[in-house]
DNA sequence: GGCCAGGACACCA
DNA sequence: TGGTGTCATGGC
């Protein structure tokens, strides 16, 4: 058994990124087709989410905002392909509504809410932790970390503690301060790549660039 | 043909 | 607070 290497997790997101990167940000045109894209995305393989996408677009003409005012039935044909279609429908065109209260002006809804902004997306129907924290960082722009399932799976390699669930491995990063929002953003991008190639059942976490490292407790702060 | 995917909610103790 | 069943489609 070879010493393994530690990591700061910023080092981690820069082996992610010469390894993986670069990939961008969350995929979409606009605000809220990244708000829709994260609801529909919810235990659901990002290819059916385009299917869904693709419905969206061009029955609402490339204008996600006008979602709430398209009859249910028909909201929910366009996104069947994403599955969980009747709770999603509901969750989309409730959180639409209500971001139709603040004129869907993000920056607004920021200010207003401020510190507990995060409890006022919990509160909304179909939005969980998870959700809430990808809305924060990909639509409200703070550089915060998202601690998914594939996250959970990485982090409880690299520091040899199993983290079962979403707030286990949130509590660790209350910030992610030495990020850029940008660096971030890419971060939980590069994340659930890695996820998606060394977390399956042909190809394990031992076969990959980082099985030699460690994050350690010290360094969990960044 | 069973399993699972970038979760969340209802219900229960 | 924490555990379990349910929601649904599509790819393998």
């Amino acid at each position: 058994m070879t010493k393994k290497t530690p990591l700061t997790i910023y080092r981690l997101y820069q082996l992610l990124l010469e390894q993986l990167g670069p990939l961008g940000t969350w995929p979409g045109d606009s605000k809220e087709e990244i708000i829709v894209g994260s609801f529909l995305v919810q235990n659901t393989r990002w290819e059916n989410v385009e299917r869904s996408l693709i419905n969206l677009k061009q029955h609402l003409s490339g204008d996600f905002k006008s979602l709430k005012d398209v009859e249910q039935d028909t909201f929910q044909d366009l996104i069947r392909p994403s599955g969980f279609y009747r709770n999603k429908s509901k969750a989309l065109q409730r959180f639409f509504n209500w971001l139709s209260t603040y004129q869907f002006d993000y920056d607004r809804i920021l200010q207003e809410h401020d510190q507990d902004l995060r409890s006022q997306l919990l509160a909304q129907f179909g939005v969980g932790e998870e959700t809430a924290d990808v809305l924060l960082l990909y639509v409200f722009e703070q550089p915060i970390f998202v601690a998914d399932k594939y996250a959970q799976k990485l982090f409880s390699q690299l520091t040899g503690k199993p983290f079962s669930n979403y707030t286990d491995l949130k509590r660790v990063f209350p910030s992610l301060d030495a990020f850029s929002l940008e660096e971030a953003q890419e971060f939980h991008i590069l994340i659930d790549e890695f996820g998606k190639r060394y977390f399956t059942p042909r190809t394990d976490f031992s076969q990959s660039f980082l099985s030699d490292y460690t994050v350690s407790e010290i360094h969990l702060k960044n």
